[in-house]
DNA sequence: CAACCGGCTGCACATTTGAGCATCGCGATC
DNA sequence: GATCGCGATGCTCAAATGTGCAGCCGGTTG
């Protein structure tokens, strides 16, 4: 048995040519290698530096019901800031690419933040045909650091030859009852609507706490922030932020918060999530227990860091 | 390239399976293993502890041009007499049944020894079709230790149905004319030319030294052991010793040695030499330099100082 | 002693895989 | 801007491999 594994594997003879070296019939070579395979007597395993990825992104798919996910490596894992720098650039990378990969048609959303401007910058002309590119959430800044949110979806149409939607409105305002009158307006509205209908949507996940992107922006104050805490937030999703568990975390301020529902974003066929660098791991798990997310695009440690806590 | 190895050697999909899960040709997935096992992503190795033997085996018959090698796994691997003991009964076991599967025609040259012996206890009846067994070399003993080789031809010839033939002489006379005069003689004649035309021949390698069968057997004394230490010896095959290179140690002696000379050995289409015990590889190597080896049965440490002092 | 059973063997056949080859797209080069 | 490679792709066809099946052998049981 072993010699014919040796044979075989080793030295890449065809079962006929072992089966004559070895003076047996190639049925019984055949037979032979089986049961070498199955007592174990040679073992195949995939030896690849990569291959630890790979396998990451099966258990993540299998662990949520994912469409697909994609665990990026990334050489340097501390946290500093230029850590965070280039994990949010392969992630982003990587994420263009799956995406493109996938050639999503029809309208596609899409969300704002350093993570998607990446992507958008890695996208390539032609990456789909689809028809629409439409702002899934609010974004205008009303502090002088800029989301850039316009610059993401006009790349996005630009790569695509798409028409783009953009939605001319906050993330967070200071009241339930302007989002309403804000989301009544057919310039929020009409692209709302159609954030709605879009088949496909691709955003990023924020993280909680003062270095997120919507204090930057000054849509969150002290006290809001201390509220979220309060409410054990993670990070958010399109604005919206999570708890541990997948929910809202502060409906008050949920109510607050011009963009798609999260129950909208639940429906789309598919729907690609990027969390990328140290500390996203909670807010990634809680979109994924939010059933909000078909194709997840990280970094290893996050994804090693789901898994754990799942 | 890593998902199509996990796909196809983990689940064991058809290439056309995998090329259908990853969106791919079944020819892109095909050349994509190729490249995963020339770039060694995937490693096939063989793990069965036995496995190390196999390749003893194959370096042996390449590196010294064998048509076989049976390299035994012994437990204990000390010197003590039972590990000889233990040796000897694995080795003799091994190559009974490795013999049995070449299924040797015609007729048979045998030689005699403790291996030897234990090697025709471990002959099944009708292992073999041979016509004739012949006794390779003199054995009548002229001390009370008895040789018994005629009990090693006998059981041959009892397992197989062929006829016998021994050789009525000691192996080592007191003088080149008497060793002369024997062979003449149509007793010892007659089977040394039947020795002479059989095509197979059977023997095991004996050790240089007080211990040696023949001291024991009363055909060498203290002289002569002197002498063979003189001129480097390392063992004995039919009763004639070797020094390292493969070349008769001590012609002197030799002149008075009664049986097949190794030239006749070395034309023969079969010999299968046994070497079972510890520091018999001296000798299984000087015996493979001197080119009368075919197939070689030896304990695992053996075949190892073998291959390191080639 | 016959009948039976289980395991092994080799065969025909279907499936799977590999090899050679024409084609195509893409980028480099002039 | 035309042309020339070069590598990748998918095809056909042949080789290699797996599978179900019938026959056979050795051992066992009634």
């Amino acid at each position: 048995m072993l010699r014919a594994a040796q044979l075989y594997y080793r030295l890449n003879l065809t079962q006929h040519q072992v089966g004559e070296r070895l003076g047996v019939s190639r049925f019984k070579v055949g037979r032979l290698l089986d049961r070498a395979l199955r007592e174990s007597a040679v073992r195949i395993e995939i030896v690849h530096p990569a291959a630890r990825l790979v396998e990451l992104e099966d258990a993540l798919a299998s662990r949520f019901g994912l469409r697909g996910a994609v665990v990026v490596d990334v050489p340097a894992t501390g946290s500093s800031p230029d850590d965070e720098l280039l994990a949010r650039e392969r992630v982003a990378e990587a994420g263009a690419a799956h995406l493109a990969s996938l050639r999503p048609a029809g309208a596609i959303g899409v969300s704002w933040g350093r993570t998607m401007l990446e992507l958008a910058a890695h996208l390539r002309p032609g990456w789909t045909a689809a028809t629409e590119i439409v702002q899934l959430n609010g974004a205008t800044s009303r502090s002088a650091y800029p989301t850039r949110a316009h610059e993401i979806v006009e790349r996005f149409g630009a790569t695509s030859g798409a028409a783009i939607r953009l939605m001319p409105a906050p993330a967070i305002v200071g009241s339930p009852e302007l989002r309403d009158a804000l989301e009544d307006d057919p310039s929020v509205g009409e692209t709302l609507a159609a954030a709605r209908e879009a088949g496909t949507a691709v955003f990023s996940m924020g993280l909680m706490g003062p270095e997120s992107v919507h204090v930057a922006s000054g849509y969150l104050g002290e006290a809001d922030l201390a509220a979220l805490a309060d409410a054990g937030a993670v990070g958010d999703v399109l604005g919206r932020f999570l708890s541990r568990d997948g929910r809202i975390a502060l409906p008050s301020l949920d109510r607050r918060t011009i963009g798609l529902p999260l129950e909208n974003l639940r429906e789309k066929a598919l729907t690609v999530g990027l969390a990328a660098g140290a500390g996203r791991g909670p807010i990634a798990l809680a979109a994924l227990r939010a059933g909000c997310i078909t194709v997840l695009v990280a970094d290893e440690a996050t994804a090693a860091w789901v898994l754990d806590h799942a």
